[in-house]
DNA sequence: TTCCAGGGGTAGA
DNA sequence: TCTACCCATGGA
């Protein structure tokens, strides 16, 4: 193979590669890879004149860098590679805020030195949309297998039978409601995405405005409007704002509640509204205190 | 068979 | 605002 062409770009103080990737199941999700021996993420990307890259993620020392293979690209379109790789690992994201307020908390101690916050993300918001929608009351093998099979009927591949890049709205929205439920299998989330998908096709619906509407409202208005789009409840809703940068409301699911369940209650039950008031000392910082909370040392 | 998984939509109170 | 019920799918 051609030697790929290489960003390396410097990284923030307290910025930690592998603590981003840990920070939850998406690494695990289409189209993205993660090799844990080789520490790299992987993923295809198509750009928006249809180029598709191959490209290959690592943060060996003080660098992230990024690896990129396929057909050439002019500078307008390296950039294009180099915004949608940091947006995806938060490169860009702030965390001294968060970290401040970490030292006057206990329980939060821990997390500046740890550079916990950080979380990965689709390149797009339409991305993190339907896969919020497929974590919903399915099992988390399920989620992976749905993704994967909607990557893999729609996605644009890598060369002639590579892996393929996450499916625009636009590919979703030209394939038939049933073609679409039945090659996905994503039972009744189909209808939900599939017209979402439709939605923004035809430029009734604009997900990518909510990257900078996260910066301009606070997390109850965010999620108000998030909860507008289909399959979006509450839960789904707060992880979305949490991913777009919006930390005000923890996203509860049964795994929030295990959580809890076990740290906090001695294993017995716990409801949502007591998941909730575990948290609320913490203001507009509730979901990352939630997401870097130290789990196991609390239990 | 029945239950339920990293919930959400809807109707009725 | 709260509750009850339904929802496609697939593994236990």
């Amino acid at each position: 193979m051609e030697e790929p062409v290489r960003l390396a770009l410097s990284l923030p103080p307290h910025y930690r590669f592998d603590m981003m990737i840990e920070a939850h199941g998406w690494p695990q999700l289409a189209p993205f890879t993660w090799d844990a021996e080789a520490k790299a993420l992987g993923r295809v990307e198509q750009l928006a004149n249809g180029k598709v890259v191959l490209l290959d993620i690592k943060s060996p020392g003080a660098t992230l860098d990024v690896d990129i293979r396929g057909p050439d690209l002019d500078a307008v379109e390296l950039a294009e590679v180099e915004r949608a790789v940091r947006w995806m690992v938060e490169l860009d994201e702030d965390f001294e805020e968060f970290y401040a307020f970490c030292d006057g908390h206990p329980g939060l101690q821990h997390i500046p030195g740890r550079g916990l916050g950080a979380m990965l993300r689709g390149a797009t918001v339409w991305e993190d949309y339907v896969k919020s929608v497929c974590t919903t009351n399915t099992t988390w093998a399920q989620t992976r297998a749905m993704v994967a099979r909607l990557v893999e009927t729609y996605g644009a591949p890598f060369e002639r039978d590579g892996p393929r890049a996450f499916p625009s709205p636009v590919v979703v929205a030209a394939a038939a409601p049933e073609a679409f439920a039945a090659a996905v299998r994503a039972g009744y989330r189909a209808p939900y995405l599939h017209t979402t998908a439709c939605e923004i096709a035809e430029g009734k619906l604009d997900l990518e405005r909510f990257k900078q509407r996260a910066r301009e409202v606070d997390t109850p208005a965010l999620m108000a409007e998030l909860r507008k789009l289909r399959g979006i409840g509450p839960y789904a809703a707060a992880h979305m704002a949490l991913l777009l940068g919006s930390y005000g409301y923890v996203p509860v699911d049964s795994w929030a509640r295990d959580l809890v369940r076990r740290a906090f209650n001695g294993g017995a039950p716990v409801s949502d509204r007591e998941v909730h008031a575990r948290f609320d000392r913490f203001g507009r910082w509730r979901a990352l205190a939630f997401r870097c909370w130290d789990w196991e040392g609390t239990a």
